[in-house]
DNA sequence: CGGACCATTGACCATAGTCAACCGCCGTGG
DNA sequence: CCACGGCGGTTGACTATGGTCAATGGTCCG
């Protein structure tokens, strides 16, 4: 799919795009970049002149503390824009790499703020874009703060799962999710070892599974119990890519 | 002072607002509303129609979980929008409260829309605002996730007073922060009784201290070499209103 | 074959959560 | 005026959950 048609889709999802929006956004000039597994596409401090667009595989952004470590955030498909705040804030105060190979198209802010004067309807998709970023690390937080174990990582896999089949990701039930347990781990606020057992826990249920890079949904429902996972805070406008049509 | 004056003053923190901005901000008509404390001011699942900014007092966005439990996300203060996502996302996925007593005015989608058409620094700087929201609940997601104890707690009680600091809210050291013992757990994903522990603990570095719904802070360094704050996250543009001048 | 990385496991430890009681303060109502 | 009740803060004792450490096995790759 072409890089335009990849963000158009994603903007429907949530935003009213006509067919002039829609040719505004083939005329934009963007640059592709193949990214390695875990390569960092840009890095906390940074002064973006660009934003980047996920076109194919998973991207993520981080926090780096003192001690060195990574506290992940959130992870982002095809369609997301992980850096946008980058248009109207300076710095950088996260990075933002791969997780698995991915393909990411970056258009300048140049670029940007002038098709968002031509065409307010695609600046305002774009900042509703932002908004629901927002929404989605507000669940975060909640999610870390106050769930416990397994009902953590089933709500942060309903979420993950949810999001890749409006990304078109999901084939028979499974997800891409390019984690390792650690990163998982990383992720949830969660020791290696705790993701591992709580993980073994899931499996027993025989609501989800994860394992060699994909999250497989046996039973969406149990899942999506388990964690209390709402999709409401995801804002999409549209809701014909049902979930649960594809899983029991 | 005046409510426009209040927002003003915020978003000069982070964006260029010229005196045309001003004069059109100057125009907007808008309610004003007292809270008492602990009222809930709009409720996840609403749909607003107007945007509120706090002028007086400190509100809170919180998720409900299904057991009825709370999980604060984010406070705010005067010159704070708790709801502007309103604007592009139908539905609230979080409710907003007074915590103590509030002053805020609203004002209708209608005008704010109109405004952006007009003066579109002021849409700018209105977006911005929403994408240093997006920054703080990162932040959190880190703090919560990945700090322990004393260290979560000297995190967020640093970030506070350096925004009540920017508020105008700060005097000899000490800022308002009415919350409990229990909403400081609700905020921070902690029990009642370990706040309690790790706030006596904090008591005893001489850093800061939490009572009678005021925050102490006797030593800003160690505070926030404690909660390893760095204020980059919060995207201000002028540093004027330093911190450190306040306290040792 | 050796090394790196990832998943898994067991044993142990540390931190935080739960339960329950008590104290002090404040506002209400007798 | 004082008794009472509620709330917020504090404490101790106990429990549970998760973190740490360390070792093992599998797999892939050079």
């Amino acid at each position: 799919m072409a890089p335009s048609d990849v963000l158009v889709r994603k903007l429907k999802y949530h935003s009213p795009i006509d067919s002039a929006d829609v040719a505004a956004v083939r005329r934009l000039r963007y640059e592709i970049r193949e990214l390695a597994a875990g390569e960092e596409f840009i890095k906390q401090g940074d002064r973006p002149k660009a934003a980047a667009i996920v076109i194919e595989g998973i991207m993520a952004r981080y926090h780096t503390l003192q001690s060195g470590a990574r506290q992940y955030l959130a992870l982002h498909y095809p369609g997301d824009w992980p850096d946008v705040q980058g248009l109207f804030l300076e710095h950088m105060d996260h990075s933002v790499c791969a997780m698995g190979r991915a393909l990411v198209c970056s258009v300048s802010h140049e670029q940007l703020m002038k098709i968002f004067a031509e065409r307010p309807t695609i600046e305002l998709a774009v900042w509703r874009e932002t908004l629901i970023d927002a929404a989605i690390f507000r669940e975060s937080i909640t999610n870390n703060s106050s769930r416990h174990g397994t009902a953590r990582i089933a709500h942060f896999f309903s979420e993950q799962f949810h999001r890749a089949k409006f990304a078109g990701l999901v084939e028979a039930n499974a997800c891409p999710l390019p984690l390792t347990q650690t990163q998982l781990g990383e992720m949830l606020g969660m020791s290696l070892v705790s993701i591992n057992r709580h993980l073994q826990a899931l499996r027993q249920t025989k609501a989800a599974d994860h394992r060699a890079s994909k999250l497989f949904v046996h039973s969406w429902r149990k899942l999506a119990s388990l964690g209390e996972f709402d999709p409401v805070y995801l804002h999409q406008l549209v809701r014909k890519a049902s979930v649960k049509s594809s899983a029991r």
